[in-house]
DNA sequence: TCGGACTCGTTCAAATTCGAACGATAGCAG
DNA sequence: CTGCTATCGTTCGAATTTGAACGAGTCCGA
């Protein structure tokens, strides 16, 4: 038998849900400006956080996008050179995608409205004696 | 200038987004099993928490997708039978959908596995001292 | 070293999604 | 009532996303 959800548990749920879309929605929209989908973005961000470049499938793991998908991004992020793809020395079968001067300008001017966003729309709206409870929360549920 | 977010304020955006991400993934795959996309099954979840049909419009502003898009699903769906689309008597311009008898059957099958798999990832790895803070501040994240 | 199982990134067709139209209806100020 | 503006759901073409192949490379036990 599956034990119902509480309304506080459901309350919960939908909350996530919800600040989810929130906030998905906003990002979209601000990308927008720029020319770039939340995917697109994501892509650059994640590959601005190191300095080595990525691998595609690593990548694709990482972002809720599948390998082929990644490909089709990928091309497109090339294309505006944005990003350029070089072989593995390590592993023959993989390719490492790097960001680009180009990709790197672009990311350093798309960061700060974004972080203006996330402030605005998340970190802002929560008591900051809440933030580490919540933090650790979801940290749990994204564990694997 | 933009003030840079904390490492805590970082690391709660990104297990927001991590948790977001985790839960789609899980809620994704397991419907698969029933041949039912995530956002198909938002529509039938949501025809089905009340007894009245809803409008496209209004149903497409609470679910992430566009009205085109919602159009596109809904004819999926009333193919297979799991929805009508009736008039509304108020409001001319109005499609009202409805959950069918196999819809609300298919509904009755899903939803337990589904609240198992919310309560699974979600509600049993959060303290339950601390539900409810986690609550009160994503439904400050989602608030308009 | 061989062979089988796995992982890599890509290709392809099909399915889905989007945004910009559009015709029809509602609502409201004058 | 008459315009004007907004909202309704749909259509259309283009862009994106997916899953199932595939060829190539890696790994590891026999």
């Amino acid at each position: 038998m599956v034990r119902a959800l509480s309304d506080d548990e459901l309350a919960a749920y939908f909350a996530l849900r919800g600040a989810g879309d929130r906030l998905q929605r906003a990002v979209t929209q601000q990308l927008r400006a720029h020319d770039l989908t939340e995917v697109q973005f994501s892509i650059l961000a994640r590959l601005g956080s190191g300095s080595d470049g990525i691998g595609m499938s690593e990548l694709a793991r990482g972002l809720v996008v599948t390998k082929s998908g990644l490909t089709y991004q990928a091309g497109q992020l090339e294309r505006r050179g944005l990003v350029v793809r070089r072989a593995s020395t390590d592993d023959d079968r993989v390719v490492l995608l790097h960001l680009t001067p180009d990709g790197k300008a672009l990311l350093a001017r798309v960061l700060p409205p974004h972080i203006t966003l996330v402030r605005e729309l998340f970190i802002d709206r929560i008591d900051p004696s809440d933030l580490a409870i919540v933090r650790d929360a979801l940290a749990q549920v994204a564990r694997d």
